[in-house]
DNA sequence: AAGTCAATTTGTCTAGGACAAAACAAAGAT
DNA sequence: ATCTTTGTTTTGTCCTAGACAAATTGACTT
């Protein structure tokens, strides 16, 4: 019950752990019994508690399982070659960011690292006047949000630091959004993710690009069930449903929650799904239109345009 | 797993009514030995499936527990005489709004029933403005958010209702945060909510306040384990750690992380507890400041300012 | 290369039992 | 009468051990 008692030796509840990792009291007991880690200690009461190192390679796990490995390889390997295992893994990412401007994306994260809050804001602000919010979300921020993803997935980053990061990320592009005057022309987009997808930062990137094309957003925040979805469509007139997914769901539920949308949304209403969520990729499908990258939008937009160019409202 | 499966007869899984209520599936099983409420139906392979009407009066529940109400007193109730139970209680919420700022209120409350979005919008931006930020917040967000809650949890409100308004509400508060400038001379206040609590709202609406206090905010976003809470105070040199907390936690949760905390933040840290959640309040601790109201942070700055005079830095 | 089928892996559910901590109620002391 | 102390009840969360569908993999066929 009582984690981190002493500093010296702080210890971790099951329900700690569950809320410091995101994995469910459930799996961990079943771990230990299956792949014997973790072997958490008892206290008085047969309870289990869990070291700080426990907690920190769970966390390592998790961030592996969420990029598609499997827990039965990878559960008995030490902390540094999983470390290792997640460079490898991450840089495929970064392949599509030209090598000059990666010297600069790295100043960037140590702007970060140097905790030099105000200064990477200010940076940051510049740059979006500067490039333009399309050229700073699809050049600047998203490849940053890997790189970030990865720095901490090595232990280069801390959490603190990766919030820092999102935190003025956002400050920064809805400061730019303000600044977009909204129209009445374009299609009326619904921005959301699904329950369980609380990754906010790509819905919001999407939101800057979309705005940028003219489209009239209404964005739900993260979470929203299936069903409000559609309540939420009919009440605000959508012509666009926008689904944003990160890496962290299960490709089944995904394709088989947008299957559902598709089925009780009027056939009128299109749904567009984004991400870097492999679930999506797999198989073509006739229920969403795929925005494979940031880019995509753009193009999808112009084409929706003139698919609806008689009818629009 | 695949909850409303059907438009028409919605059905949950113990997981998705976790997710939706916040009462752990142990919990749920339990009180069904014990009250015999809920008793969800069983699918083909055992596993309980829970109806929408199940689901909502468990929402109300939860409401009336984090109100102070004790499970086997309630639980027999039928689901009217809950609804009474909870307006009686949250009577209690609102007793600072004056009556014919009531009025106000519920008319802010209709536009959002409308669905006109942009009109709530404007509305609450140019209230923000006219009634300065720090008013706006106390006497508009505050008070609607209380009301928010409590139309949802009626069945009033539907959930993509409950979200377009934190959305606005968060797009103008940031929106207004823009306009302070920063200042380079007030106490260093991070502030953010431990894991578990992703209410931003509220956190948000505390920026504000401390903002316009002339503190100097960071802030983390939702969730940050205590770990990094201390990690970051440490790198960003922070003076007061700000956690907002909204019902959703159990109280010794609460009590318990709050504990850790202040054991291992540097004494001269101090932590500052905010939000609706009942647990703050049951006893006074010298581990952290009590925030009673939103109002109160303000005091709680003059006096911080009285205190650190001298090595204010 | 692409589809089908079986084997394996993996997460989440079930059951019933246990017990500490919180909340309450009743008796005692100031 | 109000405050402490005590015992009793309520309540949440943990435990074990087993089960099984869903997801993935790998071998085989078209």
């Amino acid at each position: 019950m009582n984690e981190r008692a002493d500093l010296s030796q702080p210890s971790f509840s099951i329900a700690a752990v569950e809320r410091d990792t995101g994995l469910p009291k459930d799996t961990l007991r079943v771990w230990e019994k299956r792949y014997n880690f973790p072997q958490p200690g008892r206290d008085s009461f047969g309870e289990r508690i869990y070291s700080i190192d426990q907690v920190e390679k769970l966390r390592v796990i998790k961030r592996l399982l969420d990029g598609g490995h499997r827990p039965g390889k990878i559960i008995g390997l030490s902390i540094d070659e999983l470390v290792k295992l997640a460079e490898v893994s991450s840089a495929g990412t970064r392949m599509n960011v030209a090598p000059d401007s990666l010297d600069e994306l790295n100043g960037y994260m140590e702007l970060i690292k140097r905790h030099d809050a105000e200064e990477f804001r200010q940076t940051m602000s510049r740059l979006a006047l500067t490039m333009g919010l399309r050229r700073f979300v699809v050049e600047v921020v998203a490849p940053l949000n890997a790189m970030v993803g990865d720095a901490w997935a090595r232990g280069y980053f801390e959490i603190f630091e990766e919030h820092i990061y999102t935190e003025t990320i956002q400050v920064v592009l809805r400061n730019a959004l303000n600044t977009i005057p909204s129209t009445r022309k374009g299609p009326r987009v619904l921005l959301t993710t699904l329950p369980n997808e609380l990754h906010g930062l790509g819905l919001l990137m999407a939101e800057c690009i979309f705005s940028m094309e003219g489209a009239q957003c209404v964005s739900l925040g993260t979470q929203t069930p299936t069903y409000d979805i559609v309540l939420a469509a009919r009440a605000q007139n959508i012509n666009i449903v926008a689904l944003s997914f990160s890496v962290i769901q299960s490709s089944p539920a995904v394709l088989e929650a947008v299957a559902e949308l598709r089925e009780k949304l009027p056939p009128m209403v299109e749904i567009w799904c984004g991400g870097s969520s492999t679930a999506l990729r797999k198989k073509p499908s006739e229920d969403f239109v795929l925005l494979s990258s940031l880019e995509s939008i753009s193009e999808s937009i112009a084409d929706w345009r003139l698919r609806n160019k008689f009818n629009q409202q």
